[in-house]
DNA sequence: CATGAATGAGCCTTCATTCAT
DNA sequence: AATGAATGAAGGCTCATTCAT
């Protein structure tokens, strides 16, 4: 706890000589093994979903289960890291596709996008929901991410009048991010999709009962 | 010789007495851990989800593990008496709602109500996407139960112009289920509700995109 | 079928049936379920080994597990009483056998049908060593039927010169049931007797190192 | 390690140091846990039988049980590795008789050493034939390691014709083995020896009925 | 006397996490 | 910084035995 409460940036005087190790320097073997782990957990997580075995990322990844707790000490910091790059990609896709759509239309290519994410990380929704403490910074972590890009979409469609104002864009990913949840004992890729067409449908329709 | 005890044999003609020993009687002490046996696991899987510790439904049924497993060899065998009374109750509500409203309107209101026991049921549709062998039977009681009932309504919606016609029920009963995973940190009991609102609007919606 | 068994019961007129309870005269339904046990006990010690699940027996024996216990409170109660005639016969076949050959050849022919007695009951000898307290009363049945018996064959041929006289007969007795356990995985039906006959010639013979 | 702490990108070629960590080490503390296993295993083994508890065995060993289920995946690992050194010790045994005894007292010797052996393995016999499938490999390894010794015996005695010749060794293994068992409620150290002496002579009888 | 429901101790096994090397 | 050995708490399940009906 201590070295917690240490000045990031500590004195240092006297010689030059320990002045290296206080460098916070990114070992290259260290990045080599947080390569590896993310790698290994990336595909561990599409074969077994994202509560598999540490042991099989580890063992994937070739190197000690310590050494996954040193990098990634709570299994959501793993899985943040392993989606963070494919987050923001997915985030990314969002400016283009309203510069060149009309808003209704961009927001449904953008969530079918989105559907695309989520369902081919098998297992990611459930986990989310899986009420484990570990997974409690993710959501957040999405939403953050995620929220402001659908906010924006749904800001347009509705002010085009084609989308309902009464929705919370991060129930709207939540509820996507369910659909994509698949059937047990089916392999239906194309069922996430179809479903949240359906739902698009409803949330561009104005007029409900 | 047999013939001197006789006198000992009671009258046995007249009396069923002979053939008691082969009808199963249910015995009240029996019965009785049974009824403790699915509210405690009714409550336990409210509270914990539908893969809760064995143990613990049997303490709070009060009985040993055993008589758990005595009564319910196979988890899906206790997460299937639990759910199916309300699941014919709630396959029973629809035949009223086709006399009473209009299709659209009679899909809408069956379908919320399906929501709401799904709903209430926290953890159940996680556990029915477990992967675990123990619940495969589950799906198939699901669907063999209510999807009937969906096709019924659905196919009364679409002769009426309302409703899509590109919808297996089976999908939609698994979707709704979906949308009803309450999203993680949260506990608001109105959001599954208003995502199935959304979704019902897509089916109800002819005309998409 | 039980209306096979309703000729058998008498006519049951008269007034003293009250009082004939008071006789402890051995029921014959008792008596059919103490012979159902048996049977079925035979069976399963046969199938699976003495050792077999306690609830096997009884559902064989159509009877509830109680009432196996009330019959039979120790394990070995019911070996016992299984083997029991089956021992007798065994030892009943020695003085014919002394009376018909050769001291050693009669000695060799008895030990030969032991060991097809032993040989046919799976798992006995097995159990007789296993430990459990609860068989800890089944040597001793044995060896009270069966050691005199071998005691009278020994002496006869050691009378004769062939046998040797440093062998207590139910070390024999105890070896011969040993040799019948089957090596794992095979199902040789001869290996026994063959290397019973290795015994018994080392038994015969007077000559040793 | 010094190597660590050399420039970051320490030169790999002509340094196994990258291939290090493929190497296997054998920590001390693993490989005293490992002693510790064996030996607390080949006590309780002794006291209980192979199929003790293993709680009970990584309890003496004052390690925990997944400890030994990280070094014994199977029972039989442990089974095995507790008597292989035994089992190659009593083979090795059987060419210095060869060579300083008459055939037919080589032979005697070295099983008198097999009894030795099995006889001070309470349970290990009985175990062989528990058909508990842990078991399975078990018997195997006694055959391939003292089978071919124990033929080469045999040949030597049959050639000197003191030995009958229509016998499998295998078949004396087990049945030596079987002869070791001990009779429940007894502890003669003897009689195993005692009785397997009677077995050999038969072995070494070439007259027989 | 018969039943079979109930018991609960006890077993094996797995796995996230920590710690000595 | 990396390792992987060690931990021990759970959890599921079985089964001999007792007890209420």
């Amino acid at each position: 706890m201590k070295w917690d409460n240490v000045p990031l940036q500590p004195p240092r005087h006297g010689t030059l000589s320990h002045l290296a190790r206080r460098v916070p320097v990114t070992r290259i073997d260290a990045q080599r093994n947080v390569d590896a782990l993310l790698a290994a957990a990336k595909q561990e997580f599409a074969l077994q979903g994202v509560d598999v075995n540490v042991r099989a990322i580890a063992a994937r990844a070739g190197v000690g289960t310590a050494t996954l707790y040193r990098h990634f000490p709570l299994r959501s910091d793993l899985v943040s890291a392993v989606f963070r790059r494919e987050i923001a990609a997915c985030a990314a896709e969002a400016p283009p596709l309203v510069g060149a759509h009309e808003p209704d239309q961009a927001l449904r290519l953008w969530l079918q996008r989105y559907t695309e994410f989520v369902a081919t990380k098998h297992g990611l929704a459930a986990a989310l929901h899986s009420g484990d403490p570990a997974f409690n910074a993710l959501p957040s972590y999405f939403h953050e991410r995620l929220g402001p890009v659908l906010r924006d979409l749904l800001d347009h469609a509705q002010q085009a009048g084609s989308a309902r104002d009464d929705i919370d864009p991060l129930d709207v990913l939540g509820a996507v991010a369910n659909l994509c949840i698949p059937a047990p004992g089916t392999n239906d890729s194309t069922r996430a999709h179809r479903m949240v067409a359906v739902f698009i449908d409803g949330l561009l329709s104005t007029s409900r009962g």
